[in-house]
DNA sequence: GTGGCATTGCTATCTGCGATAGCCGTTCTA
DNA sequence: TAGAACGGCTATCGCAGATAGCAATGCCAC
């Protein structure tokens, strides 16, 4: 079994994508006996931290499509962590139920968990330059938004 | 509409998230005319740069599981881009036709201009540090090989 | 006020990529 | 030579994202 080549292995896009790839993966497994999905985490988050906030608001926060936001949040409500009030006729004001709010508080323990494990690989202005440059590359491409 | 806080946007592996699917999105994009699906573009330059390489060594270089390469392959062949022939009586060593070549030609030009849109935002630093730190994240997480 | 437009949540459906389990024929090796 | 490993394959599932279009509501200009 030879080794390949690879030259996709100088590319920007390629290197993201893979590791991007390995984080999800890993991220998922630290979810895994949570039962929640990244992208439910993620919404779960977002609601704590902005209570009373719409779906398509927290769609537009992460970049998920209005359509796809209905069955995260359904889910959501189905397990008893999300809440929602009827705010005008159209939207509803989504909150954490109290067991939402401690689901939150342990997948945020999770996820800086799974995040030193990578964190901790790189020194310390390799970190910082990656946090500048991802959403410099974020804002260069046409990102969907909700 | 108000905007949302998201505590996410400090955290290392929802931002490579991120700004892998814009990047994704804008590589689909460039080559959505040529038909070629990212995956089968990077099947199609890892066996441009290997001749006779067979399937499961383009999986384990690219991290596509030996299932998965199936219809990829399959599709490149359909479309004449792909030849192959019995190395042994269970593998195919792989090459590219005339077609093939010059596709992968074309495809190499369109990731070029596609990396430069992102990479000409970034100082020329950045981008050696990104491409440094990104195989260093692959390599931290177990990452799915063939 | 009312008519037209935008917004919100939703259904239904599609695509792309990846993962798993297992079959079959071949090859390697102890 | 028997059993393990390998290469390609089928079938099927999961997750994330995208599109098109609907119904109800709210907003604004006239």
């Amino acid at each position: 079994m030879t080794t390949l080549t690879n030259a996709l292995e100088s590319r920007l896009g390629y290197q993201l994508r893979r590791a991007s790839a390995v984080m999800m993966a890993d991220l998922a497994r630290e979810l895994a006996d949570l039962d929640l999905r990244p992208a439910e985490v993620t919404t779960l988050l977002v609601i704590g931290e902005n209570p009373d906030c719409s779906q398509t608001e927290v769609g537009q926060a992460l970049a998920i499509k209005r359509a796809n936001m209905v069955p995260i949040i359904a889910r959501l409500m189905d397990r008893g962590f999300v809440a929602r009030t009827r705010a005008d006729g159209r939207s509803h004001a989504l909150t954490l139920t109290d067991q939402g709010r401690k689901m939150a508080d342990e997948a945020n323990q999770r996820i800086a968990a799974h995040e030193a494990r990578f964190v901790t690989q790189l020194a310390a202005g390799e970190v910082e330059t990656l946090l500048r440059c991802l959403p410099t590359i974020r804002g260069t491409g046409a990102e969907p938004e909700g």
